[in-house]
RNA sequence: GCGGGCGUGGCGUAAUGGUAGCCGCAACGGACUUAAAAUCCGUUUUCCGUAAGGAAGUGCCGGUUCGAGUCCGGCCGCCCGCACCA
């Protein structure tokens, strides 16, 4: 018998070595096998893992391990989204190599990762730096290209004035950047576009077919697309003396049903009709200046004071002869939605309301309540917004009178069709996705520009197009722009002088189809075809809510382009989700404001303080770990001290892991404590004579093997829904149960046999969590193989239900007594019984039985007069 | 403003419409020990009661139901996402 504590310094690289050696986890095709890939959102290489990789890896752990255990064939890859910033900015600060950097953290991290003893298959690890990657990607650019799906256009760029670089619609957060959050200003440059906006509709349509992603991140992707149905028509627009121009307004609208209400018309600053006035007038020039200074910022900020500048040109109102609009340059008007022009309907939209009274519009009421009658409808003091329901209907508007929203938008988008100056039109929120970047530390786009035949892809012959290591880092903006040679190369048509595109490609390029990668990491093509076959899609992703949007619409869209250009990929690659919550920490602060480390503060008292300085510290709120706010536990320490079993363990306790969890030092001392205590059990057990009993089993050993098929059962349950915390209580369960087993002095074969049993389901049980030291107790109640070869078992039925059950007795839906009684017992038997009771007798009281529920072996209820 | 989620002991949490609080943490009492740590046993929603037992109880108000933490409606609070999208 091994004895005293269990030693994870010793025995988790033992099993790590061991795994390794005998190459566990490295898994190929085998079509007679279920296959299952499980995979957890890929690292950025910072330099060392934090608690919440822990708790992502530890999840798609465990699944790997349990559904392995379970008979699959299970992918559980790893990689590193290895370009970015981050290194660039690490080559400014430090003068290191942004590759450099980036593998030796790489380095670092992967050593960190192993220490969890990841059941992962190390042999298809990849890093989206590697020219062997990223060459893959600029080859389906290419394609992308020739496909259409590419797009080089002059557009109004984000542009972060720190990073120097642009910034997708999706990565700037309230008008700031999203990495260096400093305030994003507009520019025109031209950029390289993926056409995403080709799948919108698709892209949303399909959205209902995930049914096992959460309803949250569907609807956020939902209202990121933006669908929303509407008229395109124009107007005819006359100048201040009523002559008619050549040029017509067009506008985009969902509510054509307010046409007659319309008193102005607004554009955008940027529109193209202000852009041509503002050359001739001042006033206007100055008020673009104005609106393109505030971007797109700081009018969250003031909550946007609605102002505008009148064009000094009029539209005519479609169906009220001789009305005309006046037409603003309004600084709520976005050039890049719609047609970047609309028509405004005080009476009936906020914003148009605000507008109008600025600026002394008026106001037309036309739609109301169908019983305020309509000619009673007096304009209040905001806007009457709503539109659905057949109660509402429309007035003051001609031949409109009296129809509901519906009809009415029907009747006014017909006569526009009609007439041929409108169009009904589906409109998307979602824009194209702007790829190019101005850094060096990403994948090269691979084009050449040639003075002659304009933009040429690089022939695929010619790929990777590598980065060039020898850049400086001295000036701001591109080094590869910098560089003396990198881009001169000659033109691959013509043969004459051109030089290399310097953008590199917006590193969420690289992660939107790593997952297909790992199907065939060594393939001379981007997917094989076989291996993708078998093993896409990916049956369980596992990540952060924070790329709800993102990087999960970028990898959709990307399946749907690849499987369009002909490269192996499905449309979802994704079929299960699911989102993991942060790991919390209490903040400390000293009283300068200065934020303190956990580990230097220390609980005197009831009181914090700081643990060098001694002076009293003020505790800030639990919240996310962060550099910043100091609150970070650094996971090496803790699998340094406690092992990596206990790590993981309280990562996947107490808290659900949608939820947040908050790292306690108390709590990771519980988790070590019952690690001992595991290890403890097992060895009693282990040290009872080996009996394989066969005869009769006593009370004692029933009641212990009905606890141990029943914690079975359930663990396995909650593990293939992914509900950890209720399994680990199931596995505290069990260990109790065994813990008053094995209390009992000189227990016979039969309890022998039955702890016996408990503890190899317990072992199994909690495998997939600690899997150290499920090996370690594995071998020392003397199995031959080890947990990992030994399938997950399989309760027996008999033992989970009960022949006895308890049922609780109501009476008014009070609870006052419970019996016990055979299982599937008659309801009139059950009622004979109940009736017996003292307490039922007592609370019934002599009044009569109105009814008598009898829910099968659950609950009475005895419903009484009076 | 719009959309979504959540609200249960001192704390983290659990509960297919069917005995609210499994499991853990903390706390308290006890055993072992010269002592401490570790370990083991017990108590722990609140109130009344020595007890037996009783009453109340899942943010607040109402509804559906024999029965509601769970379903429906309305409030209050907290968290998250989106936000001038015509």
């Amino acid at each position: 018998m091994t004895s005293g504590r269990y030693n994870p310094r010793a025995a988790e690289p033992r099993w790590q070595k061991y795994w390794a050696e005998n190459r566990s986890f490295e898994v190929k095709e085998d079509v007679s096998q279920p296959k299952y890939y499980v995979l957890e959102m890929f690292p950025y290489p910072s330099g060392r893992i934090h608690m919440g990789h822990v708790r992502n890896y530890a999840m798609g752990d465990v699944l790997a391990r349990f559904k392995r255990a379970c008979g699959f064939n299970v992918l559980h890859p790893m990689g590193w989204d290895a370009f970015g910033m981050p290194a660039e900015n690490a080559a400014m600060e430090k003068g290191v190599h942004p590759k450099g950097w980036t593998y030796d953290n790489i380095a670092a991290m992967r050593g960190q990762l192993k220490s969890m003893g990841l059941a992962i298959d190390w042999s298809r690890e990849i890093a989206t730096c590697d020219p062997s990657y990223y060459r893959h990607e600029q080859a389906m650019f290419i394609d992308f290209m020739k496909a259409g799906l590419v797009e080089r256009k002059v557009s109004l760029v984000n542009w972060d004035p720190v990073d120097q670089t642009v910034l997708a619609n999706e990565q700037v957060i309230d008008g700031r950047g999203w990495r260096s959050g400093a305030m994003v200003e507009k520019r025109e440059l031209a950029q390289w576009f993926l056409k995403i906006t080709d799948f919108s509709e698709e892209l949303l349509q399909a959205l209902d077919t995930l049914e096992k992603w959460p309803d949250k991140v569907r609807l956020m992707q939902r209202n990121w697309i933006g669908r929303s149905e509407g008229l395109r028509f124009s107007f005819v627009l006359e100048d201040g003396q009523g002559n008619e121009l050549p040029e017509r307004l067009v506008v985009y609208t969902t509510r054509h049903d307010t046409i007659f209400g319309a008193s102005f018309c607004a554009i955008s600053a940027d529109h193209a009709l202000s852009k041509r006035i503002s050359k001739t007038d001042q006033g206007l020039a100055e008020f673009r200046r104005e609106v393109s200074a505030l971007g797109t910022s700081e009018e969250t900020i003031e909550r946007a004071e609605k102002k505008g500048y009148a064009l000094g040109i009029y539209a005519r109102h479609p169906f009220k002869p001789g009305v005309r609009l006046p037409v603003y340059a309004a600084n709520f008007v976005l050039m890049g939605y719609g047609e970047g022009a609309i028509f405004g309907c005080p009476a009936h939209d906020q914003r148009d309301w605000d507008f109008a009274k600025t600026y002394d519009l008026p106001i037309f009421p036309v739609v109301a309540p169908r019983d305020t009658g309509a000619s009673s409808v007096v304009v209040g003091s905001e806007p009457y917004l709503e539109k659905d329901g057949a109660d509402i209907v429309i007035i003051n508007s001609d031949f409109l009178n009296g129809m509901n929203v519906a009809e009415a938008k029907d009747e006014i988008a017909r006569r526009f069709e009609d007439a041929g100056t409108g169009e009904r039109k589906v409109n998307y929120r979602l824009r194209d996705w702007g790829v190019s970047r101005q850094r060096y530390w990403g994948c090269p786009v691979p084009m050449i520009h040639c003075p002659a035949c304009k933009i040429v892809p690089v022939p695929k012959a010619d790929l990777p197009v590598t980065l060039p290591e020898d850049v400086t880092f001295d000036k701001p903006g591109n080094p590869l722009v910098h560089h003396p040679t990198w881009k001169h190369v000659k033109c691959p048509q013509c043969g004459g002088a051109a030089t290399r595109e310097t953008d590199t490609f917006d590193t969420f390029i690289d992660s939107s189809w790593y997952y297909a990668r790992f199907c065939s990491p060594h393939a001379d093509v981007p997917v094989d075809a076989a291996a993708a076959k078998y093993w896409m899609p990916v049956d369980q992703y596992i990540g952060g809510v924070e790329h709800a949007i993102l990087h999960l619409l970028y990898s959709r869209f990307f399946a749907r382009a690849m499987g369009k250009t002909h490269y192996p990929n499905v449309d979802e690659p994704f079929a299960s989700l699911f989102t993991q919550g942060m790991v919390v920490h209490e903040t400390f602060k000293t009283g300068d404001g200065e934020w303190v480390f956990p580990v230097d503060a220390v609980l005197k008292d009831g009181a914090w303080f700081h643990a060098k300085s001694g002076e009293p510290l003020i505790i800030g709120g639990i919240e996310k770990m962060s550099k910043s706010k100091r609150n970070v536990i650094d996971p090496e320490s803790i699998i340094a001290s406690y092992g990596a079993d206990t790590a993981r363990w309280f990562m996947l306790s107490d808290s659900p892991p949608e939820r947040d969890i908050e790292w306690t030092e108390a709590g990771a001392e519980g988790s070590w404590k019952f690690t001992q205590r595991l290890w403890r059990l097992v060895n009693e057990a282990a040290a009872l004579p080996r009996a394989a009993f066969k005869g009769d089993y006593g009370q004692a050993a029933i009641e212990l093997r009905r606890a141990a098929h029943r914690a079975l059962a359930a663990v396995t349950d909650d593990l293939s829904s992914l509900r950890f915390n209720r399994a680990i209580a199931r596995n505290y369960e069990l260990a109790n149960a065994l813990g008053v087993a094995l209390a009992v002095t000189g227990p016979g074969a039969d309890l022998t046999s039955a702890i016996q049993e408990a503890a190899d389901f317990l072992v199994l049980m909690f495998a997939p969590m600690m899997p150290h030291l499920a090996e370690e107790c594995w071998e020392a109640l003397g199995h031959k193989k080890t947990v990992v070869d030994t399938p997950w078992p399989k309760p027996i039925a008999a033992l989970i239900v009960d022949d006895e059950v308890t049922i609780a007795v109501q009476v008014n839906g009070k609870r006052r007594d419970e019996i016990k009684l055979p299982k599937g017992l008659s309801k009139d038997k059950v009622e004979q019984e109940v009736m017996q009771l003292e307490a039922i007798k007592r609370a019934l009281d002599g009044k009569p039985v109105l009814k008598f529920i009898v829910v099968p072996d659950r609950i009475v209820n005895i419903v009484i007069g009076g």
